[in-house]
DNA sequence: AGGATGATCGTCT
DNA sequence: GACGATCATCCTC
């Protein structure tokens, strides 16, 4: 009988180790930076993944080179972070679901006008808005310690997994990576790892 | 040119 | 838990 035993694309494995990097955001404002404690996955062939229906203009930064900036207005109202995670040519990301505050508090309050340090970086659109992400950097390098980038780091106890959350397509997939027990994670607390 | 869609968020009950 | 805001993008005339 045929088994398949894939390994975890490169993806999958990008959207885990993302967990404990620092994104920092450099501004005419201020620096502002958090560590990622919660990421989800987008393959090739996802029927979620926004490269699914072809490259377009809007998604053509998911079919370049890996560890770009891929940023689109979700709902008119929020941005979303991602990362390209695939070779050239085949289209695929990570989306930066939460980070954990480390720098900029104040700024982060002021961009968002909220003081709970809690909710400045719980969630996509939110972690974006507290950080001025926009969709002028959809394609950039995150290397470059130039605007916006990423520095390495390590997660703080155990990562888990989940569903995704939001979802209308292909919501079952366990593609959602988070630091277990960490307060600045998103999502409904009945998500556990099963 | 017009309609449907959406990886969200804040507000309200 | 439910709902509406709000608009870039894509698809179909």
């Amino acid at each position: 009988m045929a088994v398949s035993l894939a390994l975890p694309s490169a993806t999958e494995a990008l959207a885990e180790s993302l967990i404990g990097c620092v994104l920092v955001r450099e501004s005419r404002e201020g620096l502002t930076a958090g560590r990622i404690v919660e990421t989800e996955a987008y393959l090739p062939g996802d029927p979620a993944c926004h490269a699914y229906i072809g490259k377009t203009a809007r998604n053509a930064t998911l079919f370049g080179p890996p560890h770009r900036a891929y940023v689109y207005l979700i709902y008119g109202t929020s941005y979303c972070f991602n990362l390209s995670s695939e070779r050239d040519g085949e289209g695929a990301g990570v989306l930066v679901r939460a980070l954990e505050p480390i720098e900029g508090l104040a700024l982060m309050q002021h961009r968002r006008g909220i003081e709970a340090a809690r909710d400045l970086c719980r969630g996509p659109g939110r972690l974006c808005a507290a950080l001025d992400i926009d969709r002028s950097f959809d394609g950039a390098e995150l290397f470059t310690r130039e605007r916006l980038w990423l520095e390495p780091g390590q997660p703080q106890g155990k990562v888990r997994r989940s569903r995704r959350i939001g979802l209308t397509r292909a919501a079952h997939r366990r593609l959602r990576f988070y630091e277990a027990g960490n307060p600045f994670v998103s999502g409904p607390a009945r998500l556990s790892p099963s």
